[in-house]
DNA sequence: AATGAATGAGGGTTCATTCAT
DNA sequence: GATGAATGAACCCTCATTCAT
């Protein structure tokens, strides 16, 4: 559902040029200063996170932030926009390519997006674009069009595809798919909105409530024959 | 879409003695000022929206709103009252003198949620505490006691009673919360956020979507021999 | 070397005409806001002292206030000629038809001054000039030529005669005045400011430190053969 | 008239090193801006002075004072350390190395007082705190406990040894050390006060006076003996 | 005359942004 | 390029003053 976990970033430029510490410093720093923005605005927000800080945080000063992002505003963007290449391709080919039952595989997206998505740093994306929504509709609508529709249409394949093969009986597609991705952003609220404020509250296992709303769901589409 | 007329308020001049229109306007006032501070908290969220922007909306000056309220954070904790924990009372004993089976009962609280909160401007609140839960941990505290818990505990009993009349089954009370409340977040989600930037691409019915998850979860939690 | 206490304002339109208690209410007014403001004044100082609360120690509306002075700074200054109308012919008659040496003239006028001023709510307004003299020139002045002038000139007499019997040796006078003075505008400073914070800090007895200062300055300036 | 210097603020530049005029100027906000605030708060009172006009006679805009100063309650109680309690350290060595006798050590004492702090516009500190004590508790417990007991202290410390010693008989110390204060007290109350709005009626030199003030004392509280 | 709701200028404080070094 | 001191526009909130009732 959402962007690619930027964790190799810094090394990124570990190739085999030999480049000078200031200089690899140079070309690192406008991913250390977009690595500590995306923290501290999914943990805060855009509007209560101040530059100072992500500059603090990012090991510079808060000069060297405006050197690279004309504006606060500008880094928010530019959070977004390399927090959200997509890794669609690459899910497709594995979906296309998953030997089991689609009811499996319904399975298997909901656990997958759980360990590569929901649990990581990138489930924070989410939560920042949901919350800055109607502050920024220019980056909604990019995350919309980046990853909303591309995660949709690959939840829908899958579904079309267990209809196609009589695994599930013909339903509102649209409804099916609301069903998997809700559960998906009630954990995302839980980790990084007000689950994050009462954790006593929220005391679930996550892989487990996916498994619980995927038998839900699976159950109520299985077609007749195949209970 | 509009929010539900905040308790008695439009009844208060009803009576025949004649009101001053400075009287009248005083009764008006938080009213007024509570709509205002609604719209404005839920369309910029709650660090962004101006005192002053909010005194301008009801229509007096910045002076008057701390006439009424004496921060911004207890404006903020008025509208939460005013729209959603005050009526906890009220939706309890609804509830307790509903008529019919438990998962009648279920159906009926989701759609209830749906014209009352969903609907209406309230659920805003919603979206905005999720938004701004980390930023202001006392307001995340807040609602978390005046509406999360209450409203959790509502559904719980409600389930509860349906596993000792016998209709459903026992399970796991906490997983089967969240099921009904997650697709409400995802309602809340598409009205107030992501949804609201991209309307076309989330054309359905609410209240469909309400009565097909409401079907997955009571189809799965039915007693054996109920079905 | 100070004002009368004002205790007696409120009664003071007690006379035989039958007046109305509305009437009475509405010529009492000025006096009983008066009285309310110079409580507050001394205690809080004129910038921190809030119209509303000189109105409300008064029992009248934050309005009515206005209505009899046309601004805060109106009813400061009026606050401080109410309560600086002198009693010095009075004290001059009485000093003067004193029975006994001009020690015990010295020793009396202070212990007097502390019986009838400075133990009284009269001493704030001393406290209050103090305070708010760089603020409000024209009164310091004022204050200067209806107390301070009368005061010490009283007190520069009974030295004067002191010496012309006697008593005392000849002596430069102004510092003799200032010893005098000094202790009293001690005691108030105690009383009305850091005292009255540090109350534990400041245990004594104000009619026994006045005789000790007495007996040092008497000591000092007693005439050689009366020792 | 002028304030003591601020410790080693003019000497910090005094090395060869070449400074950057920012860095120097950097080194020397502090110091320019206490001050400032030192000339205003005894001018207008604490309340009355607003923090932009200190920011504006110490030559720099609003925000620079809060790089400073976290807040303006701060501030003051910065000017009160740079001024006077900040030198008590000093003064206790002082008078602790005096030569001669405790009758001396007191003459002195205040003497003193008046070249470093009397004279100065440090005294101005003092009449801000008599005129604001009520109003800001904190800060007047602040100095409290920053000035007055040190100070208060020193004083008993000097009489005490002079007792010890036989020079002086035993006395009632508190009392004693009320004669040392007051007349300190009272010439701050003519430089800043009232003395300060009609100069003519207080044409006094105040050395003089404290020296009568301490000899009155001092031959008052001699051991019969030493005189 | 009396009220108290309403006003709006003003003060303390924050923080994105600039720019001399 | 990098720094961080400096700026000043904004924001929350207070309170003297006004004025319709």
């Amino acid at each position: 559902m959402v962007s690619p976990p930027p964790p190799a970033r810094a090394d990124a430029a570990s190739a085999d040029e030999p480049v000078s510490r200031r200089e690899r410093r140079k070309e690192a720093r406008p991913g250390e200063l977009l690595d500590a923005a995306l923290d501290l605005f999914v943990e805060k927000g855009f509007a209560a996170t101040r530059s100072e800080e992500v500059a603090a945080r990012a090991g510079v000063s808060k000069g060297t932030l405006f050197l690279y992002f004309p504006s606060k505003e500008e880094l928010f963007k530019a959070v977004v926009r390399a927090n959200i290449s997509g890794r669609f391709d690459e899910w497709n080919q594995e979906f296309e390519s998953f030997q089991g039952t689609a009811a499996d595989l319904v399975r298997y997206c909901m656990q997958s997006w759980w360990q590569r998505i929901g649990a990581t740093r990138a489930s924070g994306i989410t939560k920042l674009i949901i919350s800055e929504a109607r502050n920024f509709p220019e980056l909604a609508a990019f995350y919309q069009q980046e990853v909303v529709r591309p995660g949709t249409a690959l939840i829908r394949r899958i579904l079309e595809q267990g209809v196609a093969r009589g695994e599930f009986r013909p339903m509102d597609l649209d409804y099916a798919v609301y069903s998997i991705v809700a559960p998906m952003m009630f954990l995302i609220m839980m980790k990084h909105s007000l689950g994050a404020c009462s954790p006593q509250d929220y005391a679930m296992d996550p892989a487990r409530y996916l498994d619980v709303q995927a038998d839900l769901l699976l159950r109520g589409i299985a077609a007749e024959g195949a209970r």
